[in-house]
DNA sequence: AAAAATATTGAATATAAATTCAATGAAATG
DNA sequence: CATTTCATTGAATTTATATTCAATATTTTT
């Protein structure tokens, strides 16, 4: 049984994909259904078949970035610093093998701040909320005196739009050598005197 | 004489920044040229008076973009690192008390990646080479032993992606606080043993 | 292999946004 | 103050794109 829902859910997912695609090089407002449906090779008619509009379809992605985002916050890792290490480095190991997730890191920076989104759908996407989810551990890396000093908002802050502008370029050229991790950790660890 | 035109070049720049404002926040497809006219209050008809069309109206931002880009590559500084610093400095400072620079940042990045982008504009932002222009700085502060060890053009990406990434939060967020330029100088600075 | 269910298409239709335009009002000029 | 020039509007028009739909093909089920 299901023969055929899987072979749906499987176009379905071809879908979402190339529309992942599109909506971060060209962005959401200036894909059209045609050039999704160009990229799947299917009649524009049929999208609609697999989805109800434009808009479920980012609706969706989003929503399976939300699901997909799950970071260790609560790693077993000995000092602060370590765990932006390991964190970094996993991330850009994984960006590398699976250009979607650094596609998906644009797609819900841009959910998250563009005005254009939808509301409903910024909603989504505002549930990620990186940013704050560091800043506990900033606090305590800088306690046991791995993290440097400084407004830990402000901090992670930095760290996470360096990751951002990362990912964004990768994602546009990915012909880019990532950087070391060990680079970008550094703006926020502590310096020994 | 030409009072008409003073106020006519007036009005065009109201219109540019709001559509920078409008370009960055939303996006440029996204972008109505009835947002536009709302935001100066004029009829959408009279915005074709002072604006061809809106793709003129973009390529004239993004000209203005490239014109306004004037880093002080060569500047008198006796090591790569105190460039490095000085410029990112100057950089938070001026967005800071100018947020347009911020937005046309993004604006410029924007219009060099995205593959909305129409080709003859995108050529335009495409002048704008930052990234490679730092690179004989950071092989001058290689040798002399400011900065890290590294590919030059991998470091000069990890940088400039930063800023960039900054750039972004701040115009979307300019309640969000600025990291202090050491930190995102740090990405390049080479410690000491 | 007939019937039912589903996939697919291409051609309408609907919607939305850009662009044009004829008409009107306001300022400058002689 | 009559005339010309420019600013402005609101209502068409055009263009682009999303969405619907009736008709057809394909696959599954009985």
């Amino acid at each position: 049984m299901g023969v055929r829902k899987e072979q749906k859910e499987q176009r379905r997912q071809e879908i979402l994909y190339a529309a992942l695609d599109l909506f971060v090089t060209r962005g959401y407002a200036a894909t059209k259904i045609s050039d999704i449906a160009q990229r799947v090779s299917m009649s524009v008619g049929l999208m609609f078949h697999y989805f109800e509009s434009k808009e479920k379809l980012y609706e969706e992605l989003v929503t399976m970035g939300l699901a997909g985002t799950t970071y260790p916050a609560s790693q077993t890792c000995e000092r602060a610093i370590d765990f932006f290490e390991q964190f970094t480095e996993a991330l850009f190991s994984v960006m590398k093998d699976q250009p979607n997730i650094a596609k998906m890191f644009v797609l819900m920076a841009n959910a998250q701040r563009s005005e254009g989104t939808p509301e409903y759908i910024r909603e989504i996407a505002l549930k990620v909320n990186t940013i704050e989810q560091f800043v506990p551990i900033i606090e305590m890396g800088q306690k046991e005196g791995s993290i440097r000093e400084g407004n830990p908002l402000a901090l992670s802050n930095a760290f996470w739009c360096s990751i951002q502008g990362i990912a964004e370029q990768y994602a546009a050229h990915p012909e880019t050598e990532l950087p070391e991790s060990a680079w970008i950790v550094d703006i926020v660890r502590r310096k020994k005197e």
